[in-house]
DNA sequence: GACCCTCCCCTTAGGGGAGGGTC
DNA sequence: GACCCTCCCCTTAGGGGAGGGTC
């Protein structure tokens, strides 16, 4: 295999943890040449090639162009190729800050599916509730007829300009306050809100009940009247603000009707 | 520009932080369809769709093709969504890991270089020199007329064997033992080695007589001799081993006699 | 004038053969 | 039988217009 220390194709790409057809292509287009021929035609690397797959597989991985990677290869001096250094390594602390981020809201998805397992959607229970870190909205504006429509696109703009580099995949639900359920008055939120590790705002610890339903955005009254029948006959009182989720949504259902709505109202025995 | 909450395709491209080129191609392809059409033909979306979108750059960025997306989208249930979720974030912490490695590697690339600025190339000089981490090879086979290049062969599978996981990018250069400078002895290294800031071993802090001369791989015996006579001269003793360093080698330089050699040699005073 | 529509052409970095020679 | 060579064809995720209509 080792003519004088020179390294077939396959060996070398495996070497360089490459693959023969990368190295076929970057022999084509003049980017990594094979050190020399055999008399057979056959490409022969040196072992001190595997230092320059190695740079290429990894300013490739960093996102740069072959064409680019061959451009610093042909002007290459210390200067450029200590300045590309140095801005690569801030490209991969950006990078790294990226995965992060993508990282947590990955974890809070899976959190709100994991939130509506192992329950009984035909029961009401209450139960205590750990405070969780959510990012709230102003007071919705429903004034000179807008609807619950147009809030939400005020809290997304809103969103966008407070925290503008949050991604904003969170899903988004309404709060409902204590006046507004005394009201009957359970179509539209007073805020809304979503859960964010990184959101200053909190849904407080607390006891709630909670219930569950199966319908589309907006089809909760029945839930909220089954709830308060249950909180009057159980003799509790509601002393703060009530939450409405679909923790099963459009992310991992594909019908509609057959989100998952949740409804949680604090409540105190009376 | 909005239509009772409804965004035309540049604003819904400019919220969900995508472009509207790749809007288009999301409808061409049935992944992701405008919620609706208005009368003069325009795409209308929702805001309640940025999530998807949010969706699918994030998957993409992690490196799913839009047909994986797709067939995900088709088939999600709260089992294969939350599924999905969990393999990608162990995903992200590979690629964490390797975002890490990268980081470091460049970074002592770049320290490599630097090392090579603001010296004086003509003067020889003693100066004290911190420990250094460095990858440290087994003493090489040079028996049955094995050479150089056959060692250094040696030396990739070794490390390869022992450090699966290293990038062995970082340049490799060779070892000099006392004896060895002793004998006159300064064409092939003793051992081979190579900074990493993860390596187990040390090149030892120590006072170091340090000389530089131009040359590609193997062009160092004028500059050994220049070292030795520097140091007979000013009652210097040699107390270890030798280091022969390319820090300005193919990476930043093309031409191989331009190649910038660096040697260092512990003393002491007589 | 700025924005929207529907074609249509182009690109990067290889992967996958086919057909024929080499170890 | 496993590996090497040189064509040659194919793909993903859009980007960049052109030509014509809309706000």
């Amino acid at each position: 295999m080792a003519d004088e220390g020179f390294l077939s194709i396959s060996d070398f790409a495996d070497y360089s943890r490459t693959t023969r057809d990368a190295l076929l292509y970057y022999d084509k287009i003049g980017l990594i040449s094979p050190a020399r021929r055999g008399e057979n035609n056959y490409r022969l690397y040196s072992v001190t090639q595997v230092g320059a797959v190695n740079m290429v597989r990894i300013l490739r991985e960093l996102g740069m162009s072959l064409d680019d990677i061959r451009n610093l290869q042909k002007r290459r001096t210390p200067k450029t190729v200590s300045d590309m250094l140095a801005s690569q390594i801030e490209k991969i602390d950006t990078k790294l800050n990226e995965w992060n981020r993508a990282r947590k809201l990955l974890f809070t998805m899976r959190k709100v599916i994991q939130s509506a397992s192992n329950i009984d959607e035909n029961e009401i229970v209450v139960r205590f509730m750990p405070a969780e870190s959510i990012v709230l909205g102003e007071l919705n504006d429903y004034s000179r007829g807008r609807n619950d429509y147009d809030a939400l696109t005020d809290f997304y703009h809103a969103v966008r300009e407070k925290h503008p580099d949050l991604d904003m995949n969170y899903p988004v639900w309404g709060v409902f306050s204590k006046a507004q359920i005394r009201r009957r008055d359970y179509s539209w939120p007073e805020r809304y809100y979503f859960y964010n590790p990184e959101g200053h705002d909190k849904r407080p610890a607390a006891m709630y009940a909670i219930g569950y339903a199966r319908g589309g955005y907006g089809k909760s009254d029945d839930l909220f009247k089954r709830l308060l029948n249950y909180i009057r006959i159980n003799n509790l009182v509601i002393y703060g603000d009530s939450y409405k989720e679909y923790p099963l949504n459009e992310v991992c259902v594909p019908n509609e009707d057959d989100y998952l709505i949740r409804v949680m109202i604090p409540v105190l025995p009376r």
